[in-house]
RNA sequence: GCCAGUUUAGCUCAGCGGUAGAGCAACGGUUUUGUAAACCGUCGGUCGCCGGUUCAAUCCCGGCAACUGGCUCCA
């Protein structure tokens, strides 16, 4: 990150210098910092929530006077300050700090800005007096020198003070601390300092604060209204999905009947859309040779988000041409070190290559030959071990790759859109599985387009095309479409070393980009290591960010595979390859989709699409409402029976509560009428109407995926 | 993976150094009903797992696992 942005905030900034039109203020994507300029354009309530970060310092330091700060900027809901201190905080200590924070806002001090020199900076730190509330002999103030080591020369340093807390910043802040109308503390975390993993770990306090309470209080309504739209709530309680990490694993999830009713209608879009823009369905295997990922290129880079491979043990011929090679090789090493070769050779653990090294070979005649030997053999050694060792797919596309190669393709054949729901697997670290949002078994609404440079353009359009297109099925307003550009220092370490095909691909995106009118911004150094991608990042209703579809280039892996086609003028030619999700994977986004439409989905979408309940279960009554379940289960719509004795007020309870979306209520009435009661969840009593307008309604509906 | 917190019935949650309770759900009856809960009864738990302290542990201590909130990461 940039070193100036560093002053005090040295993690991630939650706000961004230019918001794009289609986010809502507080939803914006989080970018650093850049400028002290940019600092200038915090908003009122980032300043207050800034400024009551140094409020909660200050409180911190009555309590542990100790107590060493590292950065505390304003975040999307609130502030948090990062301090090393020997007492672990609890929630249980919130109440003290609160206490200790009201009385400084009571003090109403003014936040005086204070500029110094470098040397003078330096000085007061050592003293321990920087984030601190006076000189602290000994206890040096190590993170604020850790920060002023980060500001370049020339930019002014400055001191924010409010009573006796000195605290170097850039900030802005409120006039005063009895600014801060209203604020609370929410937890404690832990975050690495300036977020290096390689850091100490500090404690990280966070909390909330408004101009008022009132204010604060729609916030914590808010909060609670978030928490009923959970999707790990929601998906129990209207039985979606499981994870039963006892027995299946952590991250790995059960679909439910309800759920599973959502994932199908979800592959069916999927399948039709894919359909009518030219692409074919393959299906490939769940795992694959250890040599499918060398040749990616994916084991090197992602070896450790993959699950570890299975090993198969030899078969007995395979195992008699290994050994005997092992043995070979032992032999050859032994002879290289008795002609005074000591060649740094990578150890074999193996009785028979231990009995080659200790047999007394003749020395070797001529050493480069025997080292071109060696070399043949540790490369056999290396094919035969790796021969039985199966990886889980973390990706889709070396097996769509293969399908590539399985037949000669012509220019004619071009593109090639191979599309396929594949299932994968990712060794996602234990800490970061979260309900069905970050998974270790994932279904991805996967393709692979192989086309010729020129057709390129027109198949990322299309892509980019297809991306709206589902958006507004699901009424998805809010989404940010952010390009992921290659860094030339990660070249050949992140990044296929092909600096001139980067560049080329890069412009070739951002034209699209640029002629079709899409709002995005530009990210350096998150691209692929294949390519540069772009990624979709929504906005869940409860405000999680997320990237739930992906349209990245590839101009790296074809050639690993040697895929070619040939061209007009009878050459070979290596296709470019886009890798596109645009519905991401079934786990996120029906999380996602849980959380957007709180569990209320679309007809379409419903689990149970229709309840078809009785007012008693007398004969006449239950036959006409079976004549009509019938209807509805031939016309493939997701229908269930109520025909209980239960009383009506308390089946429609039930229905409601399981937010079933369509309710059709039977009683003598209707039947004479032959009409039904229509009731949707959420929209209560809809009055009596014929049968047949009914159930063509629903049929229509669903048919049209109306929202 | 790291830091902190949490883990009691299918679900939501009480409780306590002397081996447990409510509501809902489930099940069995009774009830024949008009748009968000009719009534009665029954069942249900190795108090996450392993070990330690103790006469006695669900409770105290330690380890492990899972989950939650963050951090790091995210092809």
């Amino acid at each position: 990150m940039d070193a100036s942005a560093s002053i005090l905030f040295s993690g991630r900034f939650s706000f961004a210098a230019n918001p794009a039109p289609n986010l809502m203020p507080n939803e914006e994507p989080s970018v650093d910092r850049k400028t002290l300029d940019d600092r200038q354009k915090m908003t009122e309530l980032e300043r207050l929530r800034h400024s009551c970060a140094h409020v909660l310092a200050t409180a911190i330091l009555r309590l542990w006077p100790e107590a060493q700060f590292a950065a505390g900027p304003p975040v999307e809901n609130g502030f948090y300050y990062d301090l090393d201190l020997a007492h672990r905080i609890s929630p249980e200590d919130f109440e003290k700090i609160e206490a200790e924070m009201k009385k400084e806002i009571k003090a109403n001090h003014v936040f005086e800005r204070i500029v110094v020199t470098r040397e003078q900076a330096l000085a007061d730190a050592a003293s321990g007096r920087l984030g601190g509330l006076a000189e602290r002999p000994g206890n040096p103030s190590q993170f604020k020198l850790g920060n002023l080591a980060d500001i370049p020369a020339g930019e002014p340093i400055s001191y924010y003070r409010n009573g006796d807390f000195l605290d170097l910043c850039a900030g802005p802040h409120v006039m005063r601390t009895g600014n801060i109308g209203a604020f609370k503390l929410t937890h404690v975390a832990s975050a690495y300092y300036k977020g290096d993993e390689k850091n100490p770990q500090l404690q990280r306090i966070y909390g909330t604060a408004f101009k008022n309470k009132t204010e604060m209080e729609a916030y914590f309504t808010m909060i609670e209204e978030a928490k009923r739209r959970d999707h790990r709530k929601l998906g129990q309680e209207m039985g979606l999905f499981a994870l039963d990490s006892e027995y299946v694993g952590p991250g790995l999830a059960l679909w439910l009947p309800n759920g599973t009713a959502i994932l199908e209608e979800l592959e069916k879009l999927a399948k039709e859309t894919e359909f009518a823009a030219g692409y074919v369905r393959v299906k490939t295997p769940h795992l694959a040779r250890e040599k499918m990922y060398k040749t990616s290129g994916h084991l090197p880079y992602y070896a450790d988000s993959m699950f570890p491979p299975m090993i198969l043990p030899m078969e007995n011929e395979d195992r008699k041409n290994f050994e005997k090679l092992l043995l070979k090789q032992g032999q050859l090493r032994s002879g290289l070190a008795a002609a005074g070769h000591q060649g740094a050779f990578e150890a074999e653990d193996h009785p028979l290559h231990r009995q080659g090294l200790e047999s007394a070979q003749p020395a070797v005649a001529d050493v480069a030959d025997a080292l071109k030997e060696e070399e043949r053999l540790a490369k056999a050694i290396g094919e035969f071990r790796s021969h039985g060792r199966y990886y889980l797919k973390a990706m889709n596309c070396p097996h769509h790759h293969r399908i590539y190669a399985a037949e000669p393709r012509s220019y004619r054949d071009l593109p090639l859109r191979l599309a396929e729901y594949g299932t994968c697997y990712r060794y996602e670290q234990s800490g970061e599985l979260f309900g069905l949002m970050r998974v270790r078994a994932l279904n991805m609404n996967d393709a692979h387009i192989y086309c010729t440079a020129e057709q390129f353009a027109e198949e990322f359009r299309a892509v980019n095309e297809m991306y709206l297109k589902y958006f507004q099925i699901f009424g998805l307003s809010k989404y940010q479409m952010r390009f992921s550009t290659h860094s030339a220092a990660g070249l050949g370490k992140k990044y296929v070393n092909e600096p001139a095909l980067w560049h080329q691909t890069e412009d070739m995106v951002r034209r699209v980009l640029v002629e079709s009118g899409i709002n995005y911004v530009e990210v350096a150094n998150e691209a692929a290591f294949y390519g540069p991608k772009i990624d979709v990042q929504v906005w869940s209703a409860i405000g999680r960010e997320f990237t739930i579809a992906t349209n990245q280039v590839d101009f790296a892996v074809p050639a690993k595979f040697g895929l070619t086609y040939r061209d007009r003028d009878n050459t070979d030619k290596t296709p470019l390859c886009i890798h596109r999700a645009p519905l991401g994977t079934h786990e996120r986004f029906i999380g996602f989709l849980i959380e957007h439409y709180a569990g209320n989905f679309p007809l379409w979408l419903a689990p149970e699409q229709v309840r078809v309940m009785t007012i008693g279960d007398e004969a006449p009554l239950v036959d006409y409402a079976s004549a009509l379940v019938r209807e509805l289960r031939a016309g493939q719509v997701r229908v269930k029976a109520d025909f209980s004795t239960n009383k009506i007020n308390g089946k429609i309870q039930e229905a409601e509560k399981a937010r079933v979306h369509t309710m059709l209520v039977i009683g003598s009435r209707d039947l004479e009428a032959g009409n039904v009661s229509l009731r949707r969840h959420g929209h209560g009593n809809l009055g009596a109407k014929p049968r047949a307008e009914v159930v063509a309604d629903i049929l229509a509906a669903i048919h049209e995926r109306r929202a």
